[in-house]
DNA sequence: ACCTGTCAAGTCTGG
DNA sequence: CCAGACTTGACAGGT
């Protein structure tokens, strides 16, 4: 089976190449010309379009193609602060342009809407701007030229007191999409909340992909064997372009096992690959760890002295 | 150059 | 009903 891996939205390894820089909704309230406002937006965004196109390069040169955009690409894009700031015009030239790049390189581009991101509350105006934000992410992608095997990966929501209802109010706001919306999402098991066995009944009768994280399994399963789960998700991408995708991160400590280390733990992830060699199907692994690339490029390298372990590429093995 | 409090956004807990 | 924790990168103001 055949693995790539990539990692999330910064580079550990490049100087000065935030894609996320931002002002204050504070600080741009002390401008007050309504151009320059727009002035300083528009340098932020095209700063921040820019460094990803660096960070391209940078994959490139590592022959690395999973990458997730930062969701801070364009700064306050969906505050009222910024409702006169037309930014997909503005910024159509950069964004098609790091877009074509990506296509021509074939990358696997994905985002993560940030966790006010919910489609399951109870409150109609945490939906609506969750909507606001589900469209802002897909104008990005849009604009970039990348079709529906760019994702959107989001989680199920909070509890709200009873998960049944509201695992309820999730299925229905989600139908309720858009379809270019509901085509990118793909929904993750989280650490706290939804299991695996919890996202995947939802993939499964709505059909989303599923993104498994086995460090979120980690912390939040009632002692199920992930091994148990693999075929049915990776079944859920059957109909996508793109192979199943998976998060790896590991517990920082003992104590804090829910936040993510600096860099990711082989032996834990071996024992993984053992696991999934018994499917022997492709899947992309997004490294979630503080080290970003650097953290990648760790474990690429430990990976050399696995036994089964062979490498197409620098960041493409085969076991 | 380095340190600290704060930041658009939500949920949950505990007082 | 409200403050604080959770978590993250980066700003902004301080030293």
């Amino acid at each position: 089976m055949i693995i790539n891996f990539g990692y999330v939205a910064m580079s550990a390894l490049l100087q000065n190449c935030s894609p996320s820089k931002t002002i204050t909704v504070k600080n741009l309230s002390k401008v007050e010309a309504a151009d320059a406002r727009l002035f300083r937006l528009n340098d932020l965004a095209k700063n921040n379009l820019q460094n990803t196109r660096r960070l391209f390069l940078h994959n490139t040169a590592y022959d690395i193609k999973v990458f997730r955009l930062t969701s801070k690409l364009i700064p306050l894009a969906t505050h009222p602060i910024s409702c006169n700031w037309n930014w997909p015009k503005e910024l159509a030239a950069d964004l098609k342009s790091i877009g074509d790049y990506a296509k021509t390189h074939n990358f696997r581009i994905s985002a993560h809407p940030d966790h006010f991101t919910l489609l399951n509350s109870p409150k109609e105006t945490v939906i609506e701007a969750a909507l606001l934000d589900l469209e802002y992410h897909n104008q990005i992608f849009l604009s970039m030229g990348l079709d529906s095997s760019a994702k959107l990966v989001l989680h199920v929501g909070g509890c709200y007191k009873s998960k049944d209802e509201s695992i309820d109010r999730f299925i229905n706001n989600f139908k309720k999409l858009p379809s270019p919306i509901k085509n990118r999402i793909i929904l993750e098991n989280d650490d706290k909340v939804y299991t695996v066995k919890d996202v995947l009944k939802i993939c499964q009768s709505q059909k989303i992909p599923m993104v498994l994280d086995i460090h979120h399994h980690y912390c939040n399963n009632i002692d199920d064997d992930i091994a148990d789960y693999l075929s049915a998700v990776f079944e859920t991408w059957v109909n996508e372009s793109s192979p199943p995708k998976i998060h790896l991160s590991s517990p920082k400590d003992p104590k804090s096992i829910r936040s993510h280390a600096d860099n990711i733990n082989l032996t834990f992830f071996v024992e993984f690959l053992k696991k999934a060699k018994r499917l022997n199907s492709d899947f992309d692994v997004m490294i979630e760890a503080k080290n970003k690339d650097a953290a990648l490029l760790k474990l690429l390298k430990e990976l050399k002295e696995v036994p089964g372990v062979s490498f197409i590429n620098q960041a493409t093995i085969e076991y």
